[in-house]
DNA sequence: TTTCAGGCTTGAGCCACAGACAGGT
DNA sequence: ACACCTGTCTGTGGCTCAAGCCTGA
């Protein structure tokens, strides 16, 4: 968990110039003031308007100079410098030099917009972010021939790939042949809550995805590819290539609890912790070496459906067990053998509980 | 800039036991 | 075919502690 965990102080917003008490949300150029909404409405309300930003979203505290079409958020240069050399994928948002603020727009402008009204943003976000977790490296991409969908400019072209090995661990039980290698290295750090399932995590002030506006710390999930020049339809995953690129993809997202350390792939590791997945042993996940265009949106699709029902909150399969276990006596967080009156009382609250609540009954998935 | 110590965060593992499930009689 | 018995496995929550990360000196 992270209650408390944030350094408040540190990341104070800077208050309005004006009114020297709320955080302020556009900077005016003219007045070199930071103002609030409320004081920015009270000096701007003339037509004669200046020329205002909005404050950077990650810092507060400077104006912002980029919008971030990924991570919609409206950046000053510094932060922007910080957050897009963060990893490479960062580095492929696009981002355009920021607007001042418009007479008509200021409202439907604001940043921390994303409404599911706004289709057309959202699918473009949505587009953005997709691209985003999917992409690898566009240079590559450009090398694979069959090689026709118009997304692939954008780094399209393995999302499938990538969605196939999601789904691939997902099912956690289907290998190929060694042809293709694979192997992954992860880094966690934070943005976990307690999970004790794959399904199981809970955000806290982190941005989904690759989104990095204030990410102070990231769970990633690398993967690097090498592209056989021989035979531009194989793709092979491995660390030592010559030519490779990395793409990280949230593990929150994919659904793995990653290894707990960065990874040196000459290092034999032991059994992987019970609940991971050791992606380093074992005959290694093949990938599918191509893809029909439509098979490709359909996975993304796929991808994207998965991306939205997909739940973080812990799933109780069986209440009984659950008011058992929380009836149970402890010892340290453990359980404990119950006394013989312990018995008795749990058996009088079990038979209360099989008439009043329902429980008694485990249910069969 | 590098190193180190101390504090903080995270997550695996442990425990007992009810119920599911498979296999034998 | 059915009922019953037995053994094994699964899932449940709170706590501890090791490992890793972060921050400041």
């Amino acid at each position: 968990m992270l209650e408390g965990g944030e350094p408040a102080a540190t990341w104070a917003p800077r208050t309005c110039d004006t009114c020297r008490a709320a955080a302020s949300t556009v900077f005016c150029r003219a007045h070199s003031f930071f103002l609030c909404a409320a004081c920015d409405a009270r000096l701007h309300a003339s037509p004669s308007w200046h020329e205002r930003v909005w404050v950077c979203e990650a810092c507060e505290r400077a104006p912002a100079a980029f919008l971030c079409k990924a991570d919609a958020a409206s950046l000053c240069s510094s932060c922007d410098a910080d957050i897009h050399s963060a990893n490479p994928l960062a580095g492929r948002h696009h981002r355009v030099p920021i607007l001042p603020i418009s007479s008509s727009s200021s409202a439907a402008a604001a940043p921390h917009h994303h409404d599911d009204d706004d289709d057309a943003d959202a699918d473009a976000d949505d587009d953005d972010e997709t691209a985003s977790w999917l992409l690898l490296n566009p240079l590559k991409s450009a090398t694979v021939p069959n090689n026709n969908d118009s997304n692939n400019n954008n780094g399209f072209l393995y999302g499938g790939e990538v969605d196939e090995y999601l789904d691939l661990v997902d099912n956690c039980n289907s290998c190929g042949d060694n042809s293709n290698h694979f192997t992954a290295a992860t880094t966690t750090t934070d943005d976990y809550a307690q999970h004790q399932h794959f399904d199981g995590v809970s955000h806290h002030k982190s941005y989904a995805g690759d989104s990095v506006v204030p990410v102070q710390q990231h769970h990633h999930f690398q993967l690097s590819l090498e592209f056989d020049n021989n035979n531009n339809n194989k793709a092979s995953f491995g660390f030592n290539a010559s030519v490779s690129q990395s793409v990280s993809v949230s593990s929150m997202d994919v659904g793995v609890v990653p290894e707990s350390t960065m990874m040196d792939v000459s290092i034999g590791h032991s059994r992987p912790p019970k609940g991971t997945i050791d992606l380093f042993s074992g005959p290694s996940i093949q990938m599918p070496s191509h893809l029909t265009p439509m098979d490709r949106e359909a996975r993304v699709l796929r991808y994207r459906e998965k991306k939205k029902t997909r739940k973080f909150e812990k799933t109780i399969r069986y209440a009984s067990r659950k008011a058992y276990a929380e009836t149970r006596p402890r010892i340290k967080g453990r359980f404990a053998k119950r006394t013989d009156v312990e018995a008795e009382v749990d058996q009088m609250f079990s038979t209360t509980l099989i008439t009043e609540v329902g429980y008694g009954i485990v249910p069969s998935f």
